[in-house]
DNA sequence: TATATTGTTACACC
DNA sequence: TGGTGTAACAATAT
């Protein structure tokens, strides 16, 4: 699932396309584009330039020369993926899961897959965009993510547990279900510790390992546990680097110990009993 | 056919 | 008001 890594490997990729402009735009499955139509909506890329293509958290912003934006999350299972040329105008039988594209002047069409069409792409101006901004907490890649920082962040949130607070939006950025159990693991936490629990040597460890382990996974170009793919369909590799996440019944690595799984928030959680304390 | 899947939002409650 | 907890929702594969 695209969480910070995934999105922030894709947002990489479509630097190719900054300077190129759109032509076309297709789609099957309108209800995924939040507009007041889809004809508004083409209507309003097509013959614009992609000025930039940037990120916030999970949201990929490509950035139009009329200042508007498109912002498409991915949510599960969408898939952008960037194709030289394409056959036929619209999608053809075999294409199941492909519901928009948009056709470049350039470099062919950047194809919009998704299986559980949970995805939704919509147009921005700056307004909304600052809108958005006002909502959402700190980028945990930036370089001025500090640990007083993750401090302020955690004494805000000191009575929810430690990994609701890292997946909450509203305090940090783009981390979710995978993530925040790795990135726990990693820091040697337990994910029910509440987040005023931990000591300050536990939050300069989870500090470091937020860092450490987003940046890997964007080196490794993302985790590919089941449909994540990149913008050129090719898959990430850090899901052979994972320690915990969807490892319960498995022997921890470093001490043999079973993984356990638990659920927080409604969402499946993996830990190490012995490793995280 | 019931269930699992995830990020986000709506909403009740204190 | 804002923090918190929970349910709902999107749609599909298995």
């Amino acid at each position: 699932m695209p969480e910070l890594p995934e999105v922030q490997t894709i947002v990489n990729d479509l630097q190719e396309i900054v300077g190129d402009q759109f032509t076309d735009f297709f789609s099957d499955f309108p209800k995924a584009v939040k507009s007041s139509s889809q004809e508004k909506f083409r209507g309003k890329i097509v013959g614009k330039k992609i000025e930039s293509v940037n990120r916030l958290g999970k949201i990929i912003l490509i950035n139009l020369s009329s200042k508007e934006s498109i912002a498409i999350h991915l949510k599960m299972t969408g898939k952008l993926i960037l194709v030289e040329s394409r056959k036929s105008k619209a999608k053809s039988a075999g294409e199941k899961h492909l519901h928009h594209i948009f056709y470049l002047k350039k470099h062919g069409a950047l194809e919009f897959h998704d299986v559980r069409k949970f995805a939704t792409i919509s147009l921005l101006d700056e307004k909304d965009v600052d809108l958005i901004k006002k909502d959402y907490g700190i980028d945990p890649i930036a370089t001025l993510f500090s640990k007083k920082d993750l401090d302020a962040i955690l004494e805000k949130r000191k009575n929810k547990s430690i990994k609701l607070v890292l997946m909450d939006n509203s305090v940090i950025l783009g981390i979710g279900n995978i993530y925040a159990s790795e990135i726990l693991s990693d820091a040697g936490i337990l994910p029910t510790k509440t987040a005023g629990s931990l000591n300050s040597e536990e939050v300069s460890e989870l500090h470091t390992s937020i860092k450490k382990i987003l940046k890997k996974a964007i080196r490794l170009r993302g985790t590919s546990v089941s449909d994540y793919r990149d913008s050129r369909g090719l898959k990430g590799s850090f899901q052979n680097e994972l320690k915990v996440y969807k490892k319960h019944g498995q022997k921890c690595k470093t001490c043999d110990t079973i993984i356990e799984k638990v659920i927080i928030g409604q969402r499946s959680t993996f830990f190490c009993p012995k490793c995280q304390s």
